[in-house]
DNA sequence: ATCATATTTCAACTCAGTTGCAAGATTAGA
DNA sequence: TCTAATCTTGCAACTGAGTTGAAATATGAT
């Protein structure tokens, strides 16, 4: 995912000086394959180096504000970031009730939902933020 | 909300005593025009009796289990909680992103988003959150 | 009345983050 | 180069939302 993000150049222009702790965390996002919590995160960046969790949660927090990241919130307590650069747009998730992993979907434009879910007149819809609960494929299979 | 809702028979179906602290959730669930926080029920149900948090917890929790209420996670920290009754299907929110208030939109289908969102084939869709983060018709026009 | 079961309460705890401030690192100016 | 301003990280203590286990209370059945 990451090989399309020049993270020091992504942190330039966001007037942020590119310290190994905000180019880990980047990098972390990067090879992931699906949303990670702070706290794993945390765990990921601990095995190369000492950090302070309030540093990540700052870090997170300031990400997110910039739109570097995207905060996620599924029905478990603790959020779930991910990459927001242009080549990772918004997308909808769906959670596996079963085996609790959650996937990626394909990304829909935002007009075409606002358009489909009909907001009412006057609003303006600047995000959506889509979460599918269900059973996956593999779990299916099991039963 | 609650006019179409009898209580002590829905609690009755689910083999629930129709206690006073019961009855009450359920009433200030059906009075209210948005979803409500743990914390904004608690508080509604200590105006008239001495309550415990944790037994309006556990409430919420079991009448969630049992589909009586749908718990909804929006940005905030907090679950906000609305019944869930055969007069009040699952549909999508709108919270502003200026003055934090939420509304909900109308019902769409859960076959019709499935099929917008094109997900992964062999997955099923049991439930789909949709949460839409805007500016408001008042908010707009105050600028 | 006696007992079993269901419900509510209490105190203590967890988890995910937040706050204020100190310490350290980086950059810019004299 | 020395100094000061600014940025970044760390530490300790705190918060809000919810959870746990066990005791107390209420209700229903015999
Ligand atoms: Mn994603
Ligand atoms: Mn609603
Ligand atoms: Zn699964
Ligand atoms: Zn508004």
């Amino acid at each position: 995912m990451s090989d399309r993000c020049n993270f020091p150049q992504l942190l330039a222009l966001n007037g942020l000086r590119p310290t190994p702790v905000r180019l880990a965390v980047l990098e972390i996002l990067g090879l992931a394959d699906r949303a990670l919590r702070a706290g794993e995160i945390l765990e990921s960046l601990r095995i190369r180096r000492r950090v302070n969790k309030v540093t990540v949660y700052r870090i997170l927090d300031d990400f997110t504000a910039r739109g570097i990241l995207r905060r996620i919130n599924l029905d478990d307590r603790a959020a779930h970031y991910e990459l927001a650069c242009e080549h990772h747009p918004p997308h909808p998730h769906f959670q596996c009730l079963s085996c609790r992993e959650v996937q990626c979907l394909d990304p829909v434009p935002l007009s075409r939902m606002w358009a489909e879910i009909q907001g009412p007149l006057g609003n303006r819809a600047d995000r959506i933020d889509i979460r599918v609960a269900g059973h996956c494929h593999k779990c299916r299979e099991q039963e």
